[in-house]
DNA sequence: CATGAATGAGCATTCATTCAT
DNA sequence: TATGAATGAATGCTCATTCAT
């Protein structure tokens, strides 16, 4: 059973190379020149290795929009883990998101990369894997809110279709950045997305 | 002079057959699959026509932009000039905005090409000239709101902020269509929609 | 008779009017990016006004060429006028050639440009007329070689010849250039051809 | 390992397809005319593969270059290893520089497009190698000259500056051909070339 | 398991030139 | 004379994927 084992570590190993290939031409050139050979070639592996530990190119990106995901659901778990009041904890977690879209702007851009493309990718199976990464974090938001229902700070509410709404109005937020020297009218577009967040917070508010 | 009316003429034209080439391969290939030459076969013209037309690709896809976001202002200008409260204007403004982004989703994938996309795209001008129709959609929202704190439906508000959210929270919101059958728990994609929507509307309401 | 001076005046400031734009874009864009429309965007013409002046792109050049011959032409000729000594003249026009190289770089380019072409331009009239303007530079050194070897500066010699081989051998090292930092040695380029320019002097020098 | 090796000979057969395709449109075609997918199709090779050879086009070029370096090398090294006086040794590489121009004209043609052109080339370590081939054959006339100097058939003189004066004003030399029947008034070019020869040979005599 | 050579359609863009008006 | 619309071949280059070894 050793081999076993041991052949599935190596595997991991690969894997992991490959991933740390990838996630280093993420950052470095962002998710539009990410190609395959150039993986491998940082990778130090033959283009076809890579094929035989993904079957796509797209699934590397998944993999890295999950770790993405992941490093999103850890910040705002530490958020989560203050002893905060909720409406704070919501709002620090509105704050981290859209610090977390500038300072892993490549992350956020891949996680946006699926999110906004207009193709459906990949099967069911996959499609459920990655969703479910970003259920974790629906689920954290939607645990703050339940919180904050038990404990009087918020009004009755349903709370997991305002948590994804919470999220979703967010993310909507972020998107609008690039319009911030125009149709914007030079509203500063961080003091537009904090008053957004208050305002989605207002609105569970009694 | 009649000569140099109708070169005009012709050029608008010729204009006018490129755009409704490429609308065509928008419609038909989706955003991701329009390329120069195709737009030239389509339009039964050179590739260097094309060229003569339009600086750049993009320019071309601005141009398609700005018909999709011209469409959605026809829209909501349409319900502007109905005789409903303000309240169920900006409901129905709302809903109008996921129907044009199913309806006429190709314009609102080339929309959100530009939103979305990392990239920072053109020249300020030009930039200007695509937010600027953004900014009229942005507008009638805000104008919407307006009337509405005046006749009391709404308490104050800073109504130009809150048409952003509005817009920016339901753009977001439509993102997440792709969730529906995963990270959304099952929760059906168009109620949630139109509960963030009442949620975006009694943050207004007195 | 009037209006055909009138005409032939016209035609003359149309002709300079391409000039000015096609040596504009010489020095801004460098030769290699000259294109027509370009000169035509910049001269304020139609594309097929350039046409009807020039009956190529390579005439243009010719022309811009022209000038940068009559310019270094002009430039030696001021040496020629001084009282200087045969030799000392021979030396300044060397140093002046490459002079004209840094400084006229572009004009330098457009001279080496049909020189070291493999391709034979224009037909036999035109290529006179350029060659003139060489010529015109050639004979000017032959006589400065003459009247030194008339004082006695100079030994005896086929001045014609020697003529060419002075320009000749120092366009050549000018070409050299490039290899400063490799094939060279590290030579500084600048003192080789100085060197060159001495050695070529003291051929002539008794 | 038979593998391995039969792998890398492989790999040489198809750099030599492909520099052979290369260098037949070279001669054929004329260094201006040569595309990629003309090569490509000369080969009998996707247009890929001759990107998985080669970086660029112009690694191409400086491939060709390289073996027109290499092959005057070797002609002007036959001229070294005869028993013939330093002199006349200079004077025949110099008349061979002339027929390698004429007979090579190709190769030629490829080395001038290097030293002409106005821009720089390639990454440093490229340029390094290519101006290493020319280096070789500077230093070759260099030891000749030297040698000369030696044996007193040449008084004192730094080497290494009048090789690279020969080279270069010899090929200044043969810039010259085309202006063979104008600028240089009818003096036959060949005739001239020889003349600055046996200037540039004298020049080193005592 | 791992390799890496091979593919070839595809891309955006440029440009000299022509010609009907 | 002057225009400028139209052309379309040509260019260098990329890249996901396959497959024989």
């Amino acid at each position: 059973m050793g081999t076993k084992k041991r052949r599935a570590q190596e595997k991991q190993i690969r894997l992991n190379q490959i991933l740390d290939a990838a996630r280093k031409l993420l950052f470095s050139d962002g998710i539009g020149n990410i190609s395959i050979s150039k993986i491998a070639r940082q990778a130090e592996l033959g283009v076809g290795t890579i094929y035989f530990y993904f079957k796509n190119k797209e699934e590397i990106f998944v993999a890295l929009q999950e770790e993405g995901l992941a490093l999103f659901y850890d910040i705002i778990t530490k958020i989560n883990q203050t002893p905060l009041a909720c409406d704070e904890k919501l709002k620090q977690i509105g704050t981290a998101f859209y610090q977390f879209s500038q300072e892993y702007k490549d992350y956020y851009d891949i996680i946006n990369y699926f999110l906004s493309s207009s193709k459906e990718f990949f099967e069911p199976q996959l499609k459920n894997k990655i969703d479910m990464s970003g259920s974790k974090i629906l689920s954290l938001i939607e645990n703050v809110i339940v919180r904050g229902i038990e404990d009087k700070t918020f009004h009755k509410e349903d709370a997991k279709k305002y948590a994804i709404l919470f999220f979703g109005a967010l993310h909507g937020m972020i998107q609008l950045k690039k319009l911030e020297r125009t149709a914007l009218g030079g509203a500063n577009h961080k003091r537009l997305y904090e008053y957004s967040i208050n305002k989605l917070v207002q609105g569970l508010i009694p």
